[in-house]
DNA sequence: TAGGCCATCTGGTCCT
DNA sequence: AGGACCAGATGGCCTA
């Protein structure tokens, strides 16, 4: 069960999606964006590829737009975690667009600044203040973006 | 046009 | 058995 997503507005994700796939019957893509990477490429094709999928071998299989419409909401939670964190990462401007992988780095290294911060009592570049009253362990903290912006 | 990023589909695996 | 999670494949969109 998703935690830090809305839980009404997921909800009515998961309730468009559904619909979605229940409105495409007989169609083994219901995607919105139209692409399907496993796709066959006529409708005959199509049919008879759902029909393998959903049944190998003796054993029944769950319908498929089913599935994918669960995958579809569990992105979509995914998504909206990603959401939710990078509207917790200070950026100039503040409505930057930042790439998933960005959103994790730059997480990553804002706490790492936000621990300095707490751990010297100071908000005058804390991680470069931090690797001096550790000097001589092991860890090395490398230019803090958020150090350099605090000036 | 190439490369990065993303959404979607799919099959496999693990968990309840 | 059904759902959640994951990784691979694929194709679309956007930007340098």
């Amino acid at each position: 069960m998703p935690m830090a997503v809305s839980s009404s507005s997921a909800a009515n994700y998961l309730m468009a999606v559904l619909a979605q796939d229940s409105n495409s019957s007989g169609s083994a893509s219901g995607s919105a964006s139209g692409c399907s990477g496993a796709a066959a490429d006529s409708e005959d094709s199509q049919i008879g590829q759902e029909l393998r999928v959903n049944q190998v071998g003796s054993r029944r299989r769950p319908p498929r737009q089913k599935i994918n419409a669960r995958e579809r909401y569990r992105t979509f939670n995914v998504n909206s975690a990603y959401e939710a964190l990078r509207n917790l990462i200070p950026t100039e401007p503040i409505n930057r667009k930042l790439s998933k992988i960005e959103i994790i780095r730059l997480a990553s290294s804002y706490i790492t600044h936000l621990s300095s911060t707490l751990e010297t009592g100071t908000e005058c570049q804390p991680c470069l203040l931090h690797k001096y009253e550790n000097e001589g362990l092991v860890r090395r903290i490398s230019i803090c973006t958020f150090c350099l912006k605090t000036k």
